[in-house]
DNA sequence: GATGAATGAGTGTTCATTCAT
DNA sequence: CATGAATGAACACTCATTCAT
């Protein structure tokens, strides 16, 4: 369905990401949203099916957002390595940068409300960088694990330091997002700091 | 007089549980825990001063659970290695057994209700394992890195992986259990694979 | 869009005064007013913040009568004492026609939730009345007393006796009333019956 | 019925005029009250049928001890007159010494529990004060009005002006009883003042 | 299309009263 | 007799959603 005021639509998605993160799930009525985009709950309603779907639709306003940052600067590394670690940075830019954006990302994504196929979705979005995992595995740069673990050691660590960071029990600056990359590098590498000590 | 019977405290506890993992914090009223306890709502508030003291105490009710596994488990090892391979597969066990108690910690850490004071509870009653931590990271075994990042790269994708195989999308098999730890010890270790396949 | 509905509002206060009056304010549930007004509980919300703003919302609306009332008649007598009298037969009439006006006037003010600006509030709508009085006292007509005593002695029985008249325990005839009113006059006045009797 | 220990229905009794003053009618539950008497609410049902009987035994209870000092004192004065001044100044001191009594009293005497049957049983108790008011009227020195008049002039004005001196808007010191005494005299006297102004 | 009003179903919580001991 | 536990019914209030304009 078209909808002739995509403003409004957008307007009333950042509302809600804003909101929630805020808020929470639970604080942040549809009335909420509603007030803080500039229009009447029923407006929301000719956008938006219901609640459920607000907030889904929500998620992958921000899962995209997300994604096309973290293959923007992937691209840009010039082995998989170099992309992951420019992936790192870049995504702690943004988590800092647009806390919302992070915050709705992770209270969905502990929510009952993330299902399944929002996360097939998600994975097939960001094809490029499970290709470029393939890729690496076959080549014996990293360990021929699952994707679902290299998710686990190279990207949930990104969302849980953001967090920390934002809570101020993680100091988020270049040094130390290195040092935390290289833990999720020597997690996934296969053949790790292999002699940069020895002669 | 009835005297205060601890079976419905531990009933409320595990309804509490058991209703958050499945339905999410806004999705559980009071008077569906009371239901699912067999109970009254009036009679829970016999128990728990209000839902906040109820979902709390409930919070800590499965951290200690948690926790105590972990312990006794890490305090098999010979080492700290071993002690965190043993902890590693206890906790799987435990998640997978048993996956209403992840559940409920992890919505619960996600969520407003998570507090620092709670956080340093917590951390003061898995002293053991901190304490552990920080020898081995004076004896050069594990990165000298602060806890934040540890937890990061050996507690949370323990949940992570769980929550996983529940989904079906990890088999959480000895194997597959093992080839995650080691990426974990991967991550955290000083001086990995030091070259054991080196003549 | 529906229209805000006056109608609405009068009605809720309507009931609200005809309830309370009836069951107290203990006996009265927003529900049971809603019901009354023909609405639901949650439209009350629309017109009125909380059951404390209906509540004392419903008091100026009864105070506000009562005052128009008062002072309207107070201003068609050729002095103060003919004031006075026109305004209690006024009032009294207005009692027992309206009984429920003064049992909520009477309930309220004897409730924890009149405030003293409330009473300031009124105060200064009678301000016209007082300003009589003032004069009065000036001219030597009535005994120079504050005027809390005033009321004690010309408006407090009005409402007494007003509830008198309704349980059957006092005949609201224009000839009691008038001795009524005697009394009252005389309570206040400074030369009483200064010589009508006397050739 | 009897009860064994009519210390513990004192006790509840006090404790009920005392909350009921502080917190009003509905801010009164049964528990508070029970738990003010050192008393299980169970045991509050041994010595009163519900909480109505409760609430209503304790107006009787503060009835009869206003209307005990009313008469005691009242039967002390020489004439109608005198009587009536060291009542009035007997009321004070007791309102302002006790002003949960006063304020029980009137708090109940306003809501829907007052019942005319305990205002006729009131009125029976205090029989003395209503044949001395006959006599006095029959001797030409108070006016021929029904009792229901000489209450509104001669008691109301006591029970409001205690509890305006409790709010703090009347001083009642000697010389302000006696004003406002000599007002209610006034009121009620036939012939006041028979000419003091006339040569 | 856009909106503020309207509401049934639900929220967490309290309370007068009864029950089991 | 005395009691703390237990609870059905009620409380004030909110919310996602629909209605009438």
């Amino acid at each position: 369905m078209r909808h002739r005021d995509d403003n409004k639509r957008i307007a009333l998605l950042d509302a809600t990401i804003a909101q929630v993160a805020e808020h929470g799930f639970s604080g942040t009525s549809v009335a909420r949203i509603a007030k803080a985009a500039n229009l009447s709950p029923a407006t929301l309603y000719i956008y938006f099916a219901d609640k459920d779907a607000l907030l889904k639709e929500a998620f992958l306003y921000v899962s995209d957002q997300l994604i096309e940052v973290a293959v923007e600067h992937f691209l840009r590394g010039q082995d998989v390595r170099e992309g992951m670690r420019l992936e790192w940075h870049a995504l702690f830019r943004m988590g800092i940068a647009q806390p919302e954006l992070f915050r709705y990302h992770e209270t969905f994504t502990h929510s009952s409300w993330m299902t399944a196929d929002l996360q097939a979705r998600n994975e097939h979005e960001a094809a490029v960088l499970m290709n470029a995992f393939e890729d690496a595995k076959r080549e014996g740069l990293i360990k021929p694990v699952a994707f679902s673990l290299l998710e686990t050691f190279v990207y949930r660590p990104i969302y849980h330091l953001v967090q920390r960071t934002l809570q101020g029990s993680f100091i988020a600056d270049d040094t130390h997002i290195d040092q935390a990359f290289e833990m999720a590098w020597d997690a996934v590498a296969l053949c790790k700091k292999p002699s940069p000590k020895q002669p």
